[in-house]
DNA sequence: TTATTCTATACTTGGTTAATATATAATGTA
DNA sequence: TACATTATATATTAACCAAGTATAGAATAA
């Protein structure tokens, strides 16, 4: 039931962002130190966001990453969904076709419903939210 | 971020068994056809719910499992909470001293708000829930 | 005492996640 | 225009874990 790293690293990554935003073009290689983090892990991570367009890039010197949309418009639920191969806790869930017993599957409506609960809380939490929890507890509250 | 076979078969035993709640002592090797799980992955499931006391066990001849308790005090929370080895979804959630941003890293408490959300959704639904549920998809309503 | 059923533990395997490595393409600047 | 710098794409590897099977054993009713 966990999370992949993609998921979370993915999550970090545009935390780090976010907290940078006003900085200009963002290394990865920065990131990468700040979060513990590998550059060449990262550089997988970030396809999917730019291909969703959250991030955008520049290459060649003075280059890197920024954000393309502040962090208000951009919820922790997108980024999972972006980044999780499937954002379902059973396979069934995806393709009701693999199980024979899903038309008269109790169980599958289940699954479907705790995992929309999940990511209804992750959907109504934005990057600008932890931002905010951030200074909170850097401000020793 | 699936839930395990464990956890899902062993909501899918419990059902069975609660549809079979005044049958007397149920035979794993019933279920197991039933269900089309095999009967020696069923005798490893089972064994958490009998030392949880969600079920009660005769052996030999004439013997089998019975539900210690109606359907209507068995959650699918419950069940979950003891067939998956974890109920987060990110390590650092079961303990915290993996990672050494813990104390202050903010998607930390996220994943825990989430999992929460999930798990109370399941806590609310019973076996008794779900037998009403296949009821009514039995009649084809 | 024997067939039947549950119990316990060890082992195997296959698939997935996580991460690294290698090669390539684009671009600003000297 | 050459070059350093940065991003992009794909392939490969290693480790881990879920899932299931196999083997041996213990309890009990008839």
């Amino acid at each position: 039931m966990k999370l992949s790293t993609k998921s979370r690293y993915g999550t970090r990554l545009m935390l780090d962002m976010a907290q940078h935003y006003h900085d200009g073009p963002i290394h990865l290689a920065n990131v990468a130190k700040r979060q513990g983090i590998s550059v060449k892990y990262l550089e997988q991570i970030i396809i999917p966001l730019k291909k969703a367009n959250y991030i955008r890039s520049v290459r060649g010197p003075k280059g890197g990453h920024t954000l393309a949309r502040p962090p208000e418009e951009i919820t922790v639920g997108g980024i999972v969904a972006l980044l999780e191969d499937s954002a379902s806790l059973a396979a069934c869930s995806d393709n009701p076709m693999i199980c024979e017993r899903s038309p008269v599957c109790p169980t599958r409506s289940i699954w479907q419903e705790a995992a929309q609960a999940m990511f209804d809380k992750l959907q109504s939490i934005t990057l600008a939210d932890l931002l905010s929890r951030t200074k909170i507890k850097a401000s020793g509250a």
